[in-house]
DNA sequence: TATTATTGTAACATTATGTTACAATAATAA
DNA sequence: TTATTATTGTAACATAATGTTACAATAATA
């Protein structure tokens, strides 16, 4: 336990962490027809941000964003992507920092590792919503879904990193059929193609979404739902992976 | 010069550059109906490597590219995409740049910087051909075109990193006729042609190709080219970067 | 049993791409 | 000068992909 806490991101030195490079991760989840964005507020400072971390001395880079996400969301097996690494000398900014250290009573100098310059690399992450149980560390007062549409004032570069990374992901959505990995196991067309409104931010004729999707041949039928409104009951649909890597 | 040679890859301490992250450049360039990539050859010791460089304390990272392009090409306003970040432990390989300091008679202790763990941006570059004028750095016997497809061996992983540069430059070929970058300011259809089916690595259909390239409305034709063939005089184009804009 | 809203998909229209064919033409050879 | 050759530019058609309209099927409700 005190190991994992010292592997947060606010541990006071920088003891087993690579200096200088950080990773920050969009986590993208789909709920009531909006796309929703992790956040963190580090405690009583209303500081809002980006879930992040450091890359242990020994660690993958990819490891160390999986461990990310895994640590905010309680997932195992999640869909991860590098998408870009801001690293603009403007972006440095240690007084957010500042702020959170002084504010939560650690001592600090401003030769503070965490007070230097750092590059991040952004990564975006897609997970089923309903499965998720944000957690939040001992630096943070909350960690909680935002909508995408709706967000508040982010530290530093954030607001910025969360744009590139939906561009990201729009940029990606024919090619990597990533969308899947926001809904629940079993979904209907309907809610897979106000998925990928959602995310492309624009309406798709009906007709041609499902075709499209049904020729991919990747989804199967697992049975009607009936969902209590006064029309025909639309059928489920399920991922199959196995199908796709032919 | 002191100075310049000062910032060159292989100074001897690691003095105004942030430490742990480094840049990898895979330089594409496009010659007799082949791609071509940039390598340097270390001093006496037959290791040979992506150009590289590192990130001035105050510098953003982007032009941190364009400067480890620019010290190897001459070239100003080059075309440069970052394409993935290479950070995993395993990378992690200080014997080289041992060799490369004892063979030359640098001094080092095993704790110098440059013998540390670096995590690596990728970006690859498409220059000219024709305009670059390959220069090596001190540290270097050679600075020169390699082919593609007869790649010598290259250190750590780099052989790697030029592969997920290729499929970078594949994946964005259409996206972002990027191909231009690649050729001299004026060129037949048969050569931008040449050049995508060698990036792509497969033959195109010569009606589809031309009549797809004209539709996007972005080549102007300037003049006919006699080649000295027996054969009709194929049109030069040239690209119009304003008309991609509206 | 009629009404309503939504689904699944057929049918057709349009656009994009793949393919074949051929006239135009620059150099060479007869 | 005139045929020959190789290559270019593009028309014409074939096929595939996508956009659009239409309508039957069907759960729930009136």
């Amino acid at each position: 336990m005190i190991d994992q806490t010292n592997k947060e991101e606010g541990s006071a030195d920088g003891v087993g962490f690579i200096k200088g490079v950080a990773i920050d991760a969009v986590i993208f989840g789909f709920h009531n027809d909006q796309l929703k964005v992790l956040l963190v507020e580090y405690k009583n400072t209303g500081i809002i941000a980006l879930p992040g971390g450091f890359i242990g001395e020994q660690e993958n880079i990819n490891d160390a964003a999986k461990r990310v996400v895994s640590e905010r969301t309680g997932l195992k097996n999640i869909f991860l992507d590098q998408f870009y690494v801001f690293g603009d000398y403007s972006r440095f900014d240690p007084e957010p920092f500042k702020t959170v250290m002084r504010v939560n009573g650690a001592a600090h100098r401003d030769d503070h590792w965490l007070l230097q310059r750092f590059i991040s690399v952004g990564y975006y992450a897609l997970v089923d919503f309903t499965m998720t149980k944000p957690a939040p560390a001992d630096i943070f007062d909350s960690c909680a879904w935002y909508d995408l549409n709706n967000m508040p004032r982010l530290v530093q570069d954030h607001t910025q990193i969360v744009k590139k990374g939906l561009e990201a992901l729009r940029a990606n959505l024919d090619y990597k059929l990533i969308g899947l990995n926001l809904l629940s196991q079993d979904f209907t067309m309907g809610e897979l193609q106000t998925l990928y409104e959602t995310i492309l931010g624009k309406k798709l004729l009906r007709p041609a979404f499902q075709r499209k999707m049904l020729s991919l041949e990747i989804l199967e039928r697992v049975a009607k739902k009936w969902t209590g409104g006064a029309h025909k009951a639309p059928y489920l649909y399920r991922f199959v992976p196995d199908k796709s890597k032919v």
